[in-house]
RNA sequence: GCAGGGAUAGCAAAGCCCGGCCAAAUGCGGUGGGUUUAGGGCCCAUUCUCGUAGGAGUUCGUGAGUUCAAAUCUCACUCCCUGCACCA
């Protein structure tokens, strides 16, 4: 087997030394390829190949079709997960330390990484070997991260612009809140990394009927309004007379902690629930009066533990009402029960069916009738029709918000936020999460209406791959809206507006491909970050202002703000974007609108590639469970070329892509038998080109052509079954076909492994060099196909004689089973062509599409009309898709009695060949042009 | 809920954009055969049903429709997957 390793580390050592990756600016076209620049809390696994990889083709073949491509990279380490995790290595917790032995990390290290600077180092120099040993032709010469000063600096510039053109704003925003640490928490921040789920609850003010108090509801369903009976509080339980934002109003005492981030509140007084239940409450929307009753389902942590009760649609509100009213606890009997909403089925009372659905007889646990809950839920949402009401005979999805609104409007409502998992959710340091309204959050208007339209609008102008989804930018760009951009804690910029808080991590790295035109060249001069003035930035991108004063204000040389200007227009015209498809719905969407609003429109995204995952033996790939490959890993056991191949051609680009040890074989079997051809190519003859000869330049040409125009469209994985997969076939067919000519095996194999080399950059060079080849195959262009060697009728006549051979062998097969064959062996097999004026009706016919017409043709008055008619009748059933045949009868026999010995060797009899004119069986007729009639012979 | 994607033979998966060359690529699995044949690998054949000649029938989530013609277009329905906010 071909050792992949070695071959790796030879031509690495070579590239390097003659420094292949290092780009600068050129006479010719340039494209910035940029993949989004791994966050690196981790060492990469074989998965991340995917977009590198990706990316890294799309650098190498542009290459070869004449572009300067420049590949840089860099580091993500803003955030906070880095610091999560440096966070736990301090305090001393078991699981991640057995995580990061688990990475081959040494302990001495692991004790390092207490320190999070030390640990982003850290990954990134382990993520830098792999991308190296993965064969990306990245120009590290550029390489930085999103700590980095002058990262920065490039931060400060772009907010400075959003802020002067007004899309950085302020406002109120309800985040999940630890209240014992004060500070918002995310996924990383709680026990068990839960994200906490928020939602949103409208929370309605029912008037204690007899102060000026108010029972406040908490809901999912306001139009559900008109259908009220009662209130209910759990009687179990304590509540509160509070001061909520300047009215009194009735929660359960537990609610009013989980709430008072959200709202100031301040207790009056505490009672029992069954002490609220002799009051009465008005409906805000109708003024009736209703009492207040005991639901023993309500949980007084949920939202503010007081309910509105609406029997008709709320099966657990059902549930509670005929309970109270069995043992006589209230008389609303159960057509008193308002139905507001009409949906599938005339039910007065919906809520009822539902939970019969479950069990006739009512007799249900919490979990049965939460269940009937969700069903009628999501039922009268989507079918449901308003029965009362303003709004009666609009959809409930649309009446909704509308009823919502007017309570808002009307102040007997305001909106309330809740954590909602099913479990509650603690911080780290153990206290409850809760929501928290954060007040003066700056935010980015990603929702200006003249940003979106811009966006809208030059959305159909970059290039997406893969085309369908061109859908999900669309509804990417339409649905961002506000987006928060910073926060308290984390490694990163400063937000400028508010030097306390960092800027949030998706927010800071929306522009910096930009930063890899011209970082190494800042680097180079040594130039300083606080040289990097909003001036020095205003003059590269915009070219604007006058370079005298530039260079003036910054101490930056002259003639290096010009190179950095010049290096920028030159890559940033055409650029090219790599990340997972996972990433339209933020940063891909982000990259877009920030480049819209801070570049001039020359330098807007050119093209975005998005890519699917892998998938590790059918299943995705992940911590728990534990099968991880780690990149270097999959390199040393696989071969970088293997998993490239694997990765970046073997699955359409927005699937998943299907890693497996036995395609991994499979790989690796068809690359020896390319790596024995190589070697074994000398020993060959160069001789006259016969036939199949030239079928073996037809097919290369043909696929040359096609798959250039595939890869084109990064129709990827088509292009690659045809290069490789097809190429192997054809190879191997030439060969059974007799075909054995030095020159033709080594065009063919010269291109194929150029055109390969995209993909499996180490095999190919090393093929390339085995071919006597010195230069380095990434210099070479790729091929170009040779239209007059693309040749129809020779790869339709090898085609026929494949399926002719099949066609007897299934014949073969059916008629021994005849009785006057019983017992009897095939003695040979004779092939008839049809006659000229076969074909020439059959073109005719192709043509014109009409029989009649074919047979009364003068050039066919040779011919008796039944025989012509007898064979034009089975045509006729499929005329408009008959094939063009570009040969004729003298062809397909002159092919036929040349292929003899081949035809005779697969089918294993004698085989012979005559024009069916010379033929006196019965059979001879059925011959057509394409398919010869058989003849088989029994002895 | 909102948004995006999907449902194809034993399994996985292509085809669908651009209707006909589609009983439907390919891989795995199954069956039979070959290979100086332990195993594995490799090669060939076969793998919806029927068939006394290269053919016929019935299939591509369900139901309707458009069409001379539908896996492919339209509509409805059912079910599945992914993302949803400060988090990379």
């Amino acid at each position: 087997m071909v050792d992949y390793n070695s071959i790796e580390k030879k031509w690495l050592d070579e590239w390097e030394k003659a420094k292949l990756n290092e780009k600068d600016v050129e006479e010719k076209e340039g494209i910035l390829v940029t993949a989004a620049f791994p966050y690196v809390d981790m060492p990469q696994h074989i998965g991340h190949l995917r977009t590198y990889g990706t990316a890294d083709f799309y650098s190498r073949y542009k290459r070869m079709r004449g572009f300067n491509v420049l590949y840089p990279m860099g580091f993500h380490k803003t955030g906070t997960p880095i610091l999560a995790i440096s966070k736990k290595v301090a305090s001393n917790d078991p699981k991640i330390k057995d995580d990061l032995k688990n990475y081959g990390i040494s302990d001495e290290d692991i004790k390092k990484m207490s320190d999070p600077y030390f640990m982003a180092d850290y990954f990134a120099r382990v993520t830098e070997i792999g991308m190296r040993r993965a064969g990306y032709s990245i120009d590290w010469t550029r390489k930085f991260d999103s700590i980095n000063p002058i990262f920065s600096k490039m931060v400060e510039w772009q907010f400075n612009v959003l802020n002067n053109k007004h899309e950085l704003v302020t406002g109120e925003h309800p985040v999940g809140w630890c209240p014992n640490e004060g500070n918002a928490v995310g996924q990383h921040d709680t026990k068990g990394d839960v994200q906490p789920e928020l939602s949103e609850l409208t929370a309605i003010k029912f008037k204690d009927s007899d102060s000026d108090a108010y029972f406040i509801c908490a809901t999912y369903r306001p139009e559900t309004l008109y259908g009220v009976s009662n209130l209910f509080v759990n009687e179990n339980e304590d509540y509160s007379l509070v001061e909520l934002d300047g009215i009194k109003g009735y929660i359960s005492s537990k609610s009013v902690p989980l709430l008072s981030d959200e709202y100031s509140i301040k207790v009056i007084s505490n009672m029992k629930g069954s002490e609220l239940l002799s009051k009465k409450a008005i409906n805000p929307i109708n003024g009736k009066v209703v009492p207040i009753l005991n639901g023993f389902f309500v949980k007084p942590d949920f939202a503010t533990g007081v309910v509105m009760s609406v029997p008709a649609h709320a099966p657990f509100d059902y549930m509670a009402l005929k309970k109270l009213s069995d043992s006589g606890k209230t008389d609303i009997k159960e057509n008193e029960y308002i139905k507001c909403i009409d949906s599938e089925n005339n039910d007065q009372i919906p809520s009822l069916r539902y939970l019969k659905n479950i069990d006739q007889s009512l007799n249900l646990n919490s979990e049965q009738i939460e269940m009937a809950t969700k069903e009628i839920y999501r039922t009268e949402l989507r079918k449901g029709v308003m029965a009362v009401g303003d709004y009666i005979g609009k959809g409930v999805n649309e009446a909704r918000e509308l009823i919502k609104q007017d309570l808002i409007n009307k102040n007997d409502a305001f909106k309330i936020y809740i954590i909602s998992n099913k479990e509650p959710v603690y911080c780290r340091c153990g206290a409850r999460v809760i929501v928290n309204l954060v007040e003066g959050q700056w935010f980015i208007n990603y929702g200006d209406k003249d940003w979106k339209k811009t966006v809208n609008s030059y959305l159909p102008e970059i290039s997406i791959y893969p085309k369908k989804d061109i859908n999900a930018f669309q509804a990417a760009s339409d649905w961002i809206d506000l987006r928060a951009t910073e926060r308290a804690q984390g490694l990163g910029t400063k937000f400028p507006l508010n030097p306390e808080h960092i800027v949030e991590s998706l927010s800071d790295s929306t522009i910096y491909p930009m930063l890899y035109t011209f970082y190494n060249i800042l680097d180079n001069y040594k130039i300083k970050p606080e040289q990097l003035t909003i001036d020095f930035f205003d003059y590269v991108v915009y070219g604007k202002l006058n370079i005298e004063d530039v260079s003036k204000s910054t101490g930056i040389e002259y003639k290096v703000l010009k190179r950095c200007r010049d290096s920028f227009t030159y890559w940033y015209r055409f650029t090219s974007r790599h990340s997972g498809s996972d990433l339209i719905f933020n940063h891909l969407t982000m990259y877009i609108y920030n480049h819209v609003m801070v570049f001039p429109e020359e330098f807007w995204p050119k093209q975005i590639v998005t890519n699917g995952l892998v998938n590790y033996e059918g299943v995705k790939m992940s911590k728990s469970l534990g099968n991880i490959v780690p990149l270097i890993d999959g390199i040393d056991k696989y071969g970088a070329d293997t998993l490239r191949f694997i990765e970046i051609v073997s699955a359409d680009l927005d699937k998943t892509a299907e890693f497996s040890v036995d395609s991994v074989n499979s790989i690796h079997q068809k690359m020896d038998y390319i790596f024995n051809l190589v070697d074994r190519i000398g020993s060959m003859k160069s001789e006259e080109l016969s036939k199949i000869d030239f079928w073996l330049y037809s097919k290369l040409n043909r696929k040359i052509r096609d798959a250039t125009e595939k890869v084109e469209k990064f129709d990827l994985r088509n292009a690659y079954i045809s290069i490789f997969y097809d190429s192997l076939n054809e190879l191997r067919y030439y060969f059974e076909r007799g075909g054995n000519n030095e020159i033709v095996i080594s065009d063919f194999l010269t291109k194929m492994i150029l055109m390969i080399s995209p993909v499996m950059p180490f095999s190919a060079e090393e093929l390339w060099h085995r071919l006597g080849n010195n230069s380095f195959i990434s210099k070479e262009e790729w091929p170009i196909c040779d239209e007059s060697l693309i040749d129809d009728s020779i790869e339709l006549l090898e085609s026929v004689i494949n399926s002719s051979i099949e066609d007897t062998a299934k014949a073969i097969e059916l008629t021994s089973k005849m009785d006057e064959n019983k017992g009897k062996n095939v003695k040979s097999v004779e092939f008839i062509i049809a006659d000229q004026w076969k074909y020439d009706a059959y073109r005719d016919l192709r043509n014109s599409g009409n029989m009649s017409k074919v047979i009364n043709d003068d050039k066919f008055k040779e011919i008796d009309k039944a025989k012509i008619s007898k064979y034009l009748m089975p045509l006729m059933k499929t005329v408009k898709s008959l094939n063009d045949i570009p040969y004729n009868s003298k062809d397909e026999f002159e092919t036929f009695d040349t292929s003899i010995e081949f035809i005779s060797k697969k089918l294993g009899f004698d085989v012979s060949v005559k024009h069916e004119k010379d033929s006196d069986s019965d059979r001879a007729f059925r011959s057509y042009p394409g398919k010869p009639s058989i003849i088989v012979r029994w002895n």
